[in-house]
Parts: C-alpha cells; structure tokens; sequence
DNA sequence: GCTAAAATCACCCAAAAGCATGACGACAAA
DNA sequence: TTTGTCGTCATGCTTTTGGGTGATTTTAGC
C-alpha cells in the first residue's frame, strides 16, 4: 500500500498548481499479471473448495458458504487491484479561488534543484506537508504510513537540505524553489 | 480508508488561505454503504443462482460456474470499488477568509489583521524569527532574551493565531498577510 | 531476472518545543 | 492611584522532533 494520492487537498491555496513533473507513472504491465494471478488463485480456490467439500465438509449450505468465501476473497482482492491499478494515477484537481493581487507568479517547481539535491518525490510530498504545519503524527495519518516512516523521509530531506529544523527546511525550501 | 488523498503534491499553490475548519474527514458513510451494497448484491446474486438451479439449470459442474460467476462479479465489483474509493472526492468547500491589499510584490503587514488577532509587536517580531527558521535557543540569543521567555511569547503567539506548531503558525502567519 | 533506488517500519535516545502556571517590573491609560 | 497591558523570567511536565541504526519490501530500470 503504498499512497501516491497526494492530489489537491482541502488545505490546498487558491493558485495552487501541480507540475506533472516526474510523478507520471502509467499502469504497468504487471497489472495484466495481476489479474492473470487473480484468476489462477481463483482456479485454486475452487479446486480447493472442491476437495474439501468432498473430503471432510458435508455441510448443509455450504454452496453457500463457498459462495460467500469466494465473493469475499475475490471481492477484497477486487479492491487491492482497483487501488492498485488507480494508485499511480495523477490527479490534479485544480482549484482557483483566486484573491485579489497575490499572485507571486505561478510556482514552478524548480526541478534541476530537486535532481541536484536528490530529494525524491515522496520526500518533497513530505516537506510540502510539513510547510503546512502538519505535524508527523498527522503526515503519517494522511499519508496512510507510520510515523517512523515520516521521520525518515524528515530526516532524509533535511540532510539533502541542510536544515536541522522543519521550519529551517521549509524556508530552504521555499527559498530554492521547491516549495511554494 | 479515505482521506489520505488529500496532501501535497508536488507543486502547491503557495497563497492558501484556507482555515483548517474540517480537514479530518473520516471514512465516509458512502464507502460503508458501498460495502453493504454489495452484500446485498451477493445475497441476491446467490439467491437467484439458487433459483435458477432449481429451475432449469442443472448442469454438470454448475457449482465451478457458479462460483467462478461470483468471483467475476465480485472482483469487478471489488475493483470498481477500489477504484471509487481512491478516487479523490471534491467534498471540499473552500471558505474565503479576506486578506486584502496582499501586495503581491513588496510584503505589506497586514496591520488590521494584527490588531484583530491581539498580536504584539513581540510576538510578531519572534514569529517572523520562526518563520525563518531559527529555534527558540537562537531567538533568544539574537534578542537578548532567555529561552523562557522566547518560549512564553511562542505560545501566546500560537494561542493567538490558533496555532498548535511553530510550521503551522508560519503558514497561518503568512495566510493572514502577517508574515512575509 | 537482477540490481539499485526508493519507500517502509522499528527501536532507542537526546534535544527541542509546547503547555500551564505563577510572578515581577515598567509604563500608559483610566 | 489603580488598572491593564506588555515584556520578562522561571519551573515542572508532556509532547514533538531529530538523529542514528538496521531491516524489509516495492519499485524501476537494465
């Protein structure tokens, strides 16, 4: 499980607008093995229930306990897929609810100082919550990871980053183009 | 399994004014109806795959079919919900919160917005040291000052602003045209 | 298929930050 | 003079952050 959904969220500013830089992923072929793996464990699974059913279990219903066990399986494994097969997608919902004046240029996201940092997408997708004023508890419920991993990602950034605190990185940030 | 989808991207809109009024959504209801939904449907389905049986199928291996008819179903279904589920709602109702004359270019303070909030110039003047990204260690040694105090005029700042995080009063500093 | 990078998670520990409370002096307004 | 605000400082306590280390799992690219 992994949360690339780091689309426009409610805390989003009014000119807030997403480079589809880098984080252009298409669905790739390993989805076709997925649903490939998906009908071969449900061949298996029958085949399974078969013998059981023909081995020990003589229950009354059990056509329909079956039924039900397939269609939970296959419908949890049915979620899996569709959040995986949908993960990488990006979605960008814009939204601009525009103020007078304050418009400082649309923000650019000045990538060259990213590849030169080394600072990966899911570091700067951290350092963008952190700029919010987020703290790493709530990074963490977002982002559907634990807090240890957020430190991680804190820690990584601020090394590439040279900051020692979270606002000192937010100020590098914004000052080198990274952060809006 | 909601609300995740709502961080960072990479690329935010940087003049966000938003007030953080609910960006703790729960699992919508929408999604415990989805899965009550569907089983129903798999009830249903079940019941008429019984009845039909009775009826005028009786076919050899009719249990496979079944089961693999209920795996399709199933993991479509399961699919499509997945694919629901991780798709980004626009549930997001953006209040505008003033900030006028925000000259974009030259930083303007936002003397109103001080007066409303109560902040003293004291406390302005350690939020922008935050806002730099010094410690409170730092901010007291550049103003002469003890930690303690630094500490004291922190948090009446925080309190003021509504702030529970030094980042987070940064970015609500800057929201409300206080801060640079 | 293999490898390197990225992302994830855990544990420990120290430092920093934050909260509550109380207190004191300066100073301006009532 | 009294009152209220502001700036200053302290103490005790909890939470948050940051640093270090090591490990596993995905993912991407060859």
């Amino acid at each position: 499980m992994r949360a690339a959904w780091c689309g426009a969220g409610p805390g989003m500013g009014q000119g807030s607008r997403i480079q589809p830089t880098d984080m252009k992923r298409k669905v790739s072929s390993h989805a076709i093995r997925h649903v490939l793996i998906l009908g071969l464990v449900g061949g298996v699974l029958i085949a399974i229930l078969r013998w059981s059913e023909y081995r020990f279990l003589v229950i009354e219903h059990s056509f329909e306990i079956y039924a039900a066990l397939v269609a939970i399986i296959f419908a949890a494994f049915g979620i899996w897929l569709g959040i995986r097969l949908t993960k990488p997608r990006e979605t960008i919902v814009l939204r601009e609810v525009l103020v007078p004046a304050d418009a400082p240029g649309p923000f650019t996201l000045n990538q060259p100082q990213l590849d030169a940092l080394g600072i990966t997408p899911r570091e700067l997708e951290i350092l963008s919550l952190i700029a919010q004023g987020l703290s790493n508890r709530e990074i963490a419920e977002r982002l559907f990871v634990s807090e240890n991993t957020v430190k991680t990602h804190c820690s990584r950034a601020f090394d590439k980053l040279g900051a020692r605190r979270r606002t000192q990185a937010v100020q590098m940030g914004k000052e080198l183009g990274i952060l809006p």
